[in-house]
This record gives C-alpha cells, structure tokens and sequence, in this order.
DNA sequence: AAGTTTTGCTAAAACGCTTGATCAAATCTA
DNA sequence: TAGATTTGATCAAGCGTTTTAGCAAAACTT
C-alpha cells in the first residue's frame, strides 16, 4: 500500500538484500554508540550537551559525525518514560476548531508551548461529554504536562472529574469552584473601550444593542458600556440598550429600534449584529459613519475589516487567551487565585466612527 | 519547579495522613500488580483484554478492582516504547489555525484520527520553514504513525527533506513529484456545480469574476465554469470573466464591469468577493437575485449564510479534506498514484439565485 | 493410574534512553 | 616517585510496559 524503501539501519547487517523493505527501523542510540565506538552512555552525553559531563573533543565529534551519519534521532517516548513527565500540553476545546476565530486559542497556546519546549496535543470534543472523558484520558495516558479545557466562546464551566487528574486551566472559562486557574477576556474593559471609541470622538448618545442570551459577555460588555458612560459624565440611560440575537439577523432586526432612539452612535455586542445593522441602516438610505457612527466587538476575522466602512471594533484576544494558557499551566504567569486571569481586549479603530458633526 | 508527592503506593505503606498531597505520582502496574497480587503480566493481560489470555474470571476481577480503586491509568510512553509505535499522529500546517475556516482540516482529521485510535500532534509553522523543520522533527521524535502535512489554501509545495523521513500526506495541497500522496478539493468539479446552479435557474448569460493570484482555485474554476457553460451548450465567453482580487474589496470594486456585461447572473471565485459585489451592486439600486443572481464559493462561515440575501455557494470540503487525509494515511482510503485525491465540492443554495424572470 | 492436555499464571527479556557510580589512565602534587 | 587528583569514558540499573516461553496444578484421557 504504503511504497517506501529502506536505507539499511545498521552497515553489518549483511545480508538477504531485500526489494523494497519498507521505512527503515529508526536509529538507536546503540547503533549510534557501535558506529562511534563508544558507549551509549557517552553517545547519550552528547546528545544532550551535558555540560557536567567530560567528554574529549575527538570523541565529541566522532559521536556527533556517526549521529550525522546514521541520521539519529531520539525516540521521544523512551527519554519521556526514563524523565517521567513529558513535553506534552493538551488541550481539549469544545469546538474551537470549528468555530472561525477561535482558532487562534490553539495558536496561542500552540506557539506558546513550543517556545518553552512542548508539543500540543488537542482534541475536539464537540461538546460531547463522552469524546471529552475519552479525550482527557488519553492526554493523561501520555503523561501531558498539563490540559488546557477551552471552550469557543466564553462562559462558566464544570470541571469534568477526570481533569482533575491533571494540572488544568481554564482558557475562555471558569468555575466558581475555588483554586481552578482560568484565564478570559476582559469583557468589562472590553466594553468600556469599546464605549470610548465612540466617546472620544464627541458622541453622547450612544446605543448599546446587547445580547438576548446570557453570558458574560453580555454582563460584561454591559458593564463596560455603563462605566465608560458614567466615566464621561453621562448617566445611563436604560433606554438606550437593546437585545437582539447576536448575530446578522439579529443586528438587521435592531435598526428599526435603534433609530427611534435619537441616538448618533451605536456599540454592538459583537461584529456580526454589526454587518446585520450595517445593511438595516443602508436600506434607510443612512450612512455610516456620518449618520450613525458604528463599533462592533469581537474583531472577526473576514467581516470587520471588510465591510464598508471598514468597523472599528474590539479584539477578542484569542491567541493572548491561548498563550496565557500555557503560561499559567507552567507557572510562568501568576494567575489570580480567587478568579480567571482577564486578558485585555485591544482596540481596534477603523473608519466605521467618525466626530460628531457639530450640531 | 513541579512539585510532586507520592500518595504512598502500595496499600500497606500504613499512613502519614498528609494534608493536600499534591499531584500523586501516577500509578503504575506494578503497583496494580501487588494490589491485587498477581504478577505484572497478568495486570497487562486483562488491562489489554488479550483474548488469547487465560485468566481465571475470580483474577480478572480482583485485577479490575485493584485498578479502579487505585486509579490506573496505562502510561502510553512506556507502550509506545515496547510497541515501537505511536498512536499519533502529527498535522504540521502553515496557518491553519490562524484561518477561519481551514480550521476545519483540524477538525476533520482529529475526528477521524480519533475514530481509529490516534491522537492529534499539531504544529502551526506560520510559513517558517525554520519551524517547520524542527516541527517535524519533534514529531518524528515522538515517533509518529505519519504526518499530515497541510496549507491553509490550496496549492501546490514542496516537500520538506525531514518530512520523507516519515509516512506522509498532503493535505490541500500537492507535490508535483510522484508517489507523494495528497488530497485536495475538487475545485473544477465545484466551479461546475456553482455554474450549474445559475443554469439550473435558466441563466445564460453568467457572468465570472474570478481571483487575479495565480492559484490551482483560479485555474479549477476556470475550467469547471466553462466545462458547466459548454456542457449547457452555451459557448464560453472570454469577456464574461472578470478578474479582481479576491477579497470583499476587490468584489466591490467588480461591480462596475460587471455591469456593463449585460449578464443576469454572476458567480463569483469566492464568498468574500460576492459580500463586496453585493455591496456594490446594492450602491447601483440593484437588487439580488432579482437584478442579479450571484454564487459565490468557499461557504465561508459568518459569511454565507449570513449576507443579505443568503448566499448560495459551493463549500470547500476542509473537514473532509482532513478527515481523508487520515484515511489515506492510514491506508485506509487508496490514493490515486499520480496526483491527489480530489475531494467533492458540495453544493449549497440559498436565496442569492432566483429562477430568470422570462424576458 | 499414568500419560496427555488444558488452564492459569509468572519470569524475564526486551523497548531506547538517562544517570549515578565506577574505574582506568593521565596528570598533577609535594 | 608514590599518592592524590583530574580526565574520559563505561557499567548497569531503571523507567512502565508487552509478550514469549515455561511451569505447576487441574482436568481430561484411556
């Protein structure tokens, strides 16, 4: 099936001179050792650069020209087994593979990893409780280092038992239960610069069209949205937020609501109510920016910077997420003890805002 | 730098009752071996279910409850050692987790790379080929069953030395070079489907705007647009093709050319140009589908389903592309010898295309 | 009842590597 | 020059499994 040809592991061997022996049995430290004359464990020693170990230079190098020569590499697996813990991360998503931007968790914690020497490796649960135990008991069965649980997109979580087993943290979750390391977005900052774009740039009565469906990021962007008002002065004013489904349709739903408000500016929980709004507007004949200065949240990738105008948003910092992961799984970062870790949410200003004509 | 307590073993080791005792050293078979006393092969023999195995029902069941109440789980390491291979296998991918969509090649192969028992190593290379090398070099290490190696759009590669040095696959993309297996999206069977969805719908003047970067997708299309017009006898026409590049920008700024062609239908290289025609087509007081039925290709999610009307589209089978790429891999699917696999574009209609009013 | 087969289990050798303990030879000391 | 030290390298145990060969006891044979 699979035509692969070998290159003769070891040059003794002599021997019945096979056709196509398929993919040559790996190097091993022995064959490394014979072809060098030397033992194993000087091979081993140089390998590893050990730098307590003495070895001559000539030897050194007659070690290190047979590794070249043989094309030697370690068998990951034995040095994991002798070590006892090995180079590995999990991390388990409930559907961040699938899901657009949330990919960038597994970046993030994938580029992360590797700088400080670990390999990722995730698995999809598609929120299937059963993947999931099967998942988390086979990251343990390769002795991970430790399991980032992810979920695509921000919200409170059970820690399933058998995480347990393993060093975790929480990457876009949280628990209430004390001690679980957690690291999400800052919504409430998120929110509140979100706010701010639209205050800087002299508007006073700016609409909020928020989420229908509970989440943090529904409290949290709200919460935002209120302070940054109040930090400029400006009472909030109930009327001014709207529910909508978080999504196209939802946004184009909103518009007629949202013109009754006599508002200039409008924050939207997320970009895709944006798009939704953009063409709700559009099909009034209102433009954007100068009849209705618009920000989105979330800074989706394909949409924000493509629609016309270009939407000044707010990042959700998925890869930071991923990335802050790791960090906290290996004791680089502090996490809070009592609560997740909140990654700031970057601004990102395009042309969908500009100043308030005077009136 | 990890601190870790023993949970004191074996049973008897009476008991110092610690506090907290941190992370367990994990338990092995040995342990599980005493427990139940019997030997550590017999632990082996019902822990892998060898049906070749005689052991007493009594033992086995002593065996299984020493394993759960002590809480065993197997070490892969140390089976992968002995076994000489891994149940892993490695994706190593240029911005497949940064893109929307591809993201989806992750998904598919973990998914089926699960299904026959393996576990999905990735590494995102971002295009550095420095990365890339050592990427695979770490999965070789781990010995992995093969490696996917896969691009975020299709094209064609060259094959990194190190990556010969394990059982491969390309994953959408190719290699010119024979024998090197790959799987790709069928993209001239798709441009087909997306004409034939406007034909279907009595069009025949449609009109194609298509990518200007040269890319095995523009010339796909291309083909399967005029094999779909010519199998409808319509004679293809070299001024119905437009060119733009292919983003929302480069579909809006089509707009103008398209019209002066006098077509009733347009598709577009992909959903990101058909968002910005629509705003272009929209700005001219034009309505979809009524004045202009468009398809686009990619079904990009947030954006397909989501434009104002619902764009109809071809999909870009990424999940199967992944999980095929597994498949083949695994030599469980057979690959054609001299070129890739071509994977089935599907077809998906929606409110972008309407029956052509008679004239 | 002695031989044969079956049953149930164990011993022990790998697998490829790391590492502390050793050791012989070379070099230094006084 | 004898003892001490340093240098350069090896020995061998052990990491947690799997698996083959083997063995004693039990169960069948005639």
């Amino acid at each position: 099936m699979i035509s692969q040809e070998k290159s003769s592991g070891t040059p003794s061997g002599a021997g019945t001179p096979r056709k196509k022996p398929p993919r040559p049995q790996p190097v091993t430290l022995r064959e490394v050792a014979e072809a060098a004359g030397v033992s194993t464990a000087t091979v081993s020693l140089v390998v590893n650069n050990k730098k307590a170990a003495r070895i001559s230079d000539e030897t050194r190098k007659r070690v290190r020209d047979a590794i070249r020569n043989l094309g030697y590499r370690p068998n990951a697996m034995a040095q994991t087994l002798v070590s006892g813990s090995s180079r590995f991360i999990g991390l388990v998503a409930d559907a961040i593979a699938t899901t657009p931007f949330a990919g960038q968790i597994i970046h993030g914690a994938q580029d992360e990893a590797w700088k400080h020497g670990y390999a990722l490796l995730i698995a999809n649960t598609e929120g299937n409780s059963e993947l999931e135990t099967d998942a988390i008991a086979m990251m343990l069965e390769y002795k991970v280092r430790g399991i980032l649980y992810s979920t695509w997109f921000h919200r409170a979580t059970d820690i399933p038992a058998s995480l347990r087993e393993a060093d975790f943290v929480l990457v876009n979750c949280f628990s209430t239960e004390p001690g679980a390391r957690a690291v999400v977005p800052d919504e409430a900052q998120g929110g509140h610069s979100a706010t701010e774009i639209l205050l800087r740039h002299g508007h006073r009565r700016i609409a909020f069209i928020n989420a229908t469906i509970p989440a943090p990021a529904r409290d949290g962007r709200l919460q935002g949205y209120r302070e940054a008002l109040e930090g400029a002065g400006i009472p909030f004013d109930e009327d001014l937020v709207l529910e909508a489904y978080p999504d196209q349709e939802g946004g184009y739903g909103a518009t007629e609501d949202l013109l009754r408000l006599g508002a200039t500016a409008v924050y939207c929980y997320n970009d895709r109510m944006a798009m939704g709004l953009y063409d709700g507007l559009r099909e009034q004949g209102l433009s954007i920016p100068a009849d209705m200065a618009v920000v989105g949240f979330d800074n989706q990738e394909v949409i924000a910077a493509h629609l016309r105008p270009p939407l000044s948003t707010v990042s959700l910092p998925h890869y930071e997420l991923g990335a802050a992961g790791v960090r906290i799984l290996l004791g680089l970062d502090e996490a809070p003890l009592q609560e997740a870790a909140k990654i700031y949410c970057p601004t990102i200003e395009r042309t969908s805002v500009q100043a308030l004509a005077p009136a």
